[in-house]
Order: C-alpha cells, then sequence, then structure tokens
DNA sequence: CCCGCGCACTTACATATGTTAGAGTTGCCG
DNA sequence: CGGCAACTCTAACATATGTAAGTGCGCGGG
C-alpha cells in the first residue's frame, strides 16, 4: 500500500525489512477523496497521518482577499501531514487536486516508531527537510527568477519526483492540474500564467496540451531554470 | 551557552535536566564569524551543526544574474544547518549579517541524541517543521500578499522570534540589516523596499531608524498582515 | 576636523504583471 | 447528439515593480 513511499525514501538510503514492516503496519487503513475536497484543513488537529498513494494534492493559504497561494504540491509517495504529529495544529490546509487515495497511520503508531526505530525516524525527518529544501528553493524562483524560469524550474521538480515513482514516461508526464492552480503555485495570475507557459512553448523547451507535459530540449530547459536537483537529496548514503 | 535554543525549544514543550545536559554537552565549541563571512557555504558537506549565540545570519541563494534570495532570517537560539545532519550537502548558504558568534556539534553527538533520546529528537525535528512552516508563510506573502503586507508581516514573525529569546523592549527592536539585506528577503529591489517601508511609516504603523523598528500600532499592523502566528507552534504541549 | 564611503532615500522612466472582458475549445451529461 | 460548464487563450488597458541615476546624510579613518 504505502509503495510509493518506500521507493521514495528508499532513494535515500537503505530501508531494512523491519523497517518496511514497521511503516506498513502503521499505514493501516486506507481512504478516497474527490476532486477539491480538503485532506485535511487549515487550523486542524490531526490525530492521524496521511500518505497519498494516488492523485495530485496541494497545501494551501487563503488570504481575506480570497487570494489562494499553494505551498506544495503533493504527488504519490509523500506524506501529507507528517509535520502535524509534532506542530500539533496545521498551519495550512491540504486539498485534492485530482480524486485521491490515502492510506492514514495513527500518530500513537508514529510516535512509536520514533520511540523505538531511530533510523527509520531519520529517514521520516529527513523528507520533511527535503519538503523544506522544496519551499526554499519555490521562495528562490518566486522571488528572484524570471517567471519562465520559475515555471521551468517547476516543471524540472516535477518531472523529477514524478520519475522517482515511476510515473513519468521519458521526458514525457501527466500533470492533471489547472492553469488556474498552477497560477497559485507561482503567484501569478491566470493570464500571466497563459503568457508564460507560451513562452516556453515558443522557445521549444516543452509541450503541454490534454494535461500532459513533454520536455523537448531537457538541457535547455535546466539552463534556464537553472535546476539543480541537490536540494532534493537524492544521493544514496548512511543517514 | 546554548540558552538561547533551550529557550525557544523550551517554548514547545518541557525539557528534562538530562535533555538539557545533552545539549550542552553536544555544543561544545565555539566560533565567532564577521559580517558578510559564510557561515556555510552552498554545496557543503557539514560534519558539524551549528547554532546561533549572536548575531543576526541568513540562508540565502545566489543566482547567474547576481540576485540573491534569502530564504530564511536566523537569529540567536536557531540552528543554522540541522538539515546538514541528514540532508548531508547544503543546499543553501548561510551568510552572517552582522558579527556572530556560534556554538558547534559534531554530527556524531547529534547522531546519539537521535538514538538514544527521542523526545529530544522530535523537539529538534519540530525545530525544523517550524522553519518549513515559516518558509510557507513567505511564500504566501511573496506570491499572494501585497508588498506592504509582506513587510508588515515579516514585522510581525521577527518581533514574535526575537521575543521568545528576550530581544525585545515591548514593542521595539534592534533589526540591524540594510535595506538591501530586506529587499533580498522580500524579493523586491532596494528601491521598491524603501517605497513599501515609506508606505508603513506614514500609516502610522511603525518607525524604523538607526536599525531600531518599533510597532506604532501592533493591532493594525497584524491586520494587514493577516499575521497569525500559529504557524510558529508556541504552544507548550506534550510533542 | 575633514574627507570619503556606505547607506537611505528620491525621481523619472522602462518593464512586468494584474484586471477585465470576451472568444474559442473541450469534454461531460442529459 | 446538443448544450452547458469549465477551461484555454487573447486583447486592451491599469497598476506594480524594476532600473538607472543621483542627492544627501552620518560615521569612521586619516
Amino acid at each position: 500500500m504505502v509503495d510509493a513511499l518506500l521507493l521514495k525514501l528508499g532513494q535515500h538510503d537503505r530501508i531494512s525489512d523491519e523497517e518496511r514492516e514497521l511503516l506498513k503496519r502503521a499505514f493501516t487503513r486506507e481512504r478516497a477523496y474527490s476532486a477539491d475536497r480538503d485532506i485535511v484543513s487549515a487550523g486542524a488537529r490531526p490525530s492521524v497521518c496521511t500518505t497519498l498513494l494516488d492523485g495530485f494534492a496541494a497545501r494551501y493559504k487563503m488570504l481575506a482577499s480570497g487570494k489562494r497561494q499553494i505551498t506544495a504540491i503533493l504527488v504519490p509517495g509523500d506524506i501529507i501531514d507528517l509535520n502535524g504529529f509534532l506542530c500539533k495544529t496545521m498551519d495550512q490546509g491540504v486539498v485534492a487536486l485530482t480524486a485521491c487515495r490515502v492510506a492514514i497511520a495513527d500518530h500513537d503508531s508514529i510516535g512509536r516508531i520514533t520511540d523505538t526505530a531511530p533510523h527509520l525516524t531519520r529517514l521520516l525527518w529527513l523528507d520533511t527537510l527535503i519538503d523544506a529544501a522544496i519551499h526554499r528553493e519555490w521562495l528562490v524562483a518566486m522571488g528572484r527568477r524570471r517567471k519562465s524560469a520559475q515555471l521551468a524550474h517547476f516543471i524540472c521538480e516535477i518531472h523529477m519526483r514524478l520519475g522517482i515513482i515511476e510515473q513519468t514516461d521519458g521526458h514525457r508526464f501527466h500533470l492533471p492540474l489547472s492553469q488556474a492552480e498552477l497560477a497559485d503555485v507561482l503567484g501569478i495570475s491566470v493570464v500571466h500564467f497563459n503568457r508564460v507557459l507560451q513562452e516556453l512553448r515558443q522557445q521549444g523547451l516543452i509541450t503541454w496540451s490534454n494535461h500532459t507535459v513533454e520536455i523537448r530540449d531537457a538541457h535547455r530547459l535546466r539552463q534556464t531554470a537553472e535546476f539543480d536537483p541537490t536540494y532534493l537529496s537524492l544521493q544514496f548514503e548512511p543517514r
């Protein structure tokens, strides 16, 4: 059930059979959400952790003006609210962008892991550190890159993250998000998102239609994005 | 030596005497950096963790264009490169913005804590989760707030964080950063930073001179910032 | 004491991005 | 199969933000 999670954690370091078992036994229940439903709401005090099995979700925050900023895109294998285990109160909500299936673990089970399985605990901690590194990369892109470079960077990142969980087909991948949702990721208007998208298309860097993205010139795309995947900690080494 | 760190961690949950001792014994060595020196550089593979005792530092990334984005402001009590313990390679550098004093702990000592002191480990983990929550809040401010609101939000946050380590004087605090540095925080030009600053001044929300900020109307400042400190996890409860 | 340098601040103009409105497209459902 | 609804894409204009250039102030070193 938690295959994608294991696939992802296994990128960073060896996971023993016992550790695999611990995780599998923690994430027992399963649940489905339809698109546009909150999986966790801002301000909630969850008593469980949830990992995405299938579909796309987004961490987000609404402002009084009605504007929305998406602060993270979650793909299968991502833990949605591991921060809730220690932060107690969710600072932001997570919404299903497509139909989603999730697996659920009680905080008690996670707590038992932190009490008895230090190495697995470090891997879970690492997972949240990578989330933070992604946030930092987004901050850089948002604050100091040209918007076309920000989009290029986002495409490189998602392509790589989907690759880990074997959801890419070479340079092509499925990204079932609307332009309005992607505009909320980049922090720009839908109109401007479309302008920026045309720019990447016109430069022959990508094609994008029917929610399928194809990278046509990976080298130049990475170059405009100044993409360096170090922040994803994909090196396999003892942790 | 690590008083500020203990003060900060102690906001979230009770710390036992043994845990205090463990931390004190981990952070043995001390070191000083002058302003504008890197404390850790991007791409480094540190074998130690460092916590700020005194001064202000910033996590940052440089782009090929020469632009800089600051992704975090570090104040005394913050751990500078706890992520390096598990990520191994630093995704971004940390620079001393003023003269800084730091305390240093070997990764081995931190590793021993994670192997033997689960509760203290959770508190350290929590600290990195709060870093991530701050990043998310900055993403929202950067992407979707008016720039004056972004600055207002930053002031509210820093005031609160300095309050925890007892570096505020009521509604006044010392913030020895130049406008160029603050512009790199907000992701705007120096000129525009100055415009935005004038705006907050003119609205009577703050005064700001000689690197001293005074909040004149806390209520309206929070209101324009839509500031809600939930994301800092300042609630005292078992973790 | 004065000079020079860094920093805060300003102006004028250029560019990027947002807003509003609407036309074309696609896909789903009755 | 027709029609609604959501989405993509474009245009025209308004606003926010960046760039280049320069003034003035305050502080530390000679």
